[in-house]
DNA sequence: CATGAAAACTAACAAGTGTTAGTTTAGATA
DNA sequence: TATCTAAACTAACACTTGTTAGTTTTCATG
């Protein structure tokens, strides 16, 4: 019974490099000495340097998938639910800033499962959006561009990998709190 | 007199290919390719890959830099403030959507330039930073954590360039409007 | 038509790439 | 202690990388 296998190790490590230079800069040789091995020793573990993207990316994109889903059944408000996927983007990010980097720059080097992973991405905006277009249908949301409200609040969730490690002094329920006022509410006074 | 250099072409065709698939992924053989030339005839008019993405980069984070300078000296309310910077983003974004995938993804393979580059984007954050806390102080603006707000909404503008092109239909007055909108008053009804 | 320069070409380099094959080491179990 | 397996190693592969050197082509100008 191990805490860790080497290899999911392996992947990790791999997320941090990631994020810093990007998949395509980082090496197996790079990889390898991060890890204090030789790379033919990651061999031992991976089959691939794609198969280590695919591993980080495709387990976070389904994570994502899974919970917007939850979201899609309960019977809350179109508020609440738009505070719900708040909540979602901080704790799935909050737990793997590192993979998520991946997640929004590196998708486009997954070769046998980009067509998933858009899929997959596809469906969730769309959820997205029709979350949006409810609030708006039962006047719980302005009637603006739904295009520049979703792609307001998506842009400003998706970055979130980039500061959370940043700002560690602040939890991460007063985060989402913080993050609904400013997207729901607005800054004007 | 010719209306575009080699120069320019071949860093033009760059961007769009370092937005695909992020600089480091982009050969100078693909480059080459996509000019409908060999990769060695590249070298009569630049010097190096690395200038290419110094070129992109750096006119660009100098542009965003004077914006801000003039905004800063204007006497304007913070909000109108604000509203001059979303601006300012929608405007250079949408004359350069390729460049600023290189902007926001590949600055960290900027060599010599890479702590000039930083520097003007820490200048950046910081008057963007001062103005949400003067419009605080001023009572224009929700006493909100500053660092949330900045980074809300600082994130948007700076993805701006992934739907941008997604969405011609829409011009450019109407989006600054929109933006403002949910950025400013949020979507709460 | 001759000439000069700009801009293309071919060929090659040294270094770095992901990955494989085969071997050795370390540590748990019989 | 002997054995087995996981996980490290060395060495090498075929290919790709950015870049240089030297040569030929293109074409506007004298």
């Amino acid at each position: 019974m191990k805490l860790e296998s080497r290899k999911e190790e392996i992947i990790k490590t791999a997320a941090k490099l990631f994020k810093e230079k990007g998949y395509s800069a980082v090496t197996m040789r790079d990889l390898a000495k991060a890890m204090g091995i030789k790379a033919a020793s990651l061999y031992n573990h991976i089959n691939s340097k794609q198969e280590i993207l695919k591993n980080i990316i495709i387990s976070l994109a389904e994570e994502f998938t899974e919970g917007m889903q939850a979201i899609k059944k309960s019977k809350a408000t179109s508020i609440e639910k738009l505070q719900q996927v708040v909540a979602l983007h901080v704790t799935i990010t909050s737990q793997n800033t590192y993979g998520m980097a991946s997640l929004n720059n590196d998708w486009m080097h997954l070769e046998e499962n980009l067509a998933y992973y858009s899929s997959l991405r596809s469906g969730y905006e769309a959820d997205f959006r029709t979350i949006l277009e409810e609030g708006i249908k039962r006047g719980e949301i302005e009637n603006i561009n739904v295009e520049v409200m979703l792609f307001s609040i998506l842009s400003t969730l998706r970055s979130l990998y980039l500061w959370i490690p940043k700002k560690e002094e602040l939890n991460l329920q007063e985060l989402s709190k913080s993050l609904n006022q400013v997207l729901i509410n607005g800054i004007n006074k």
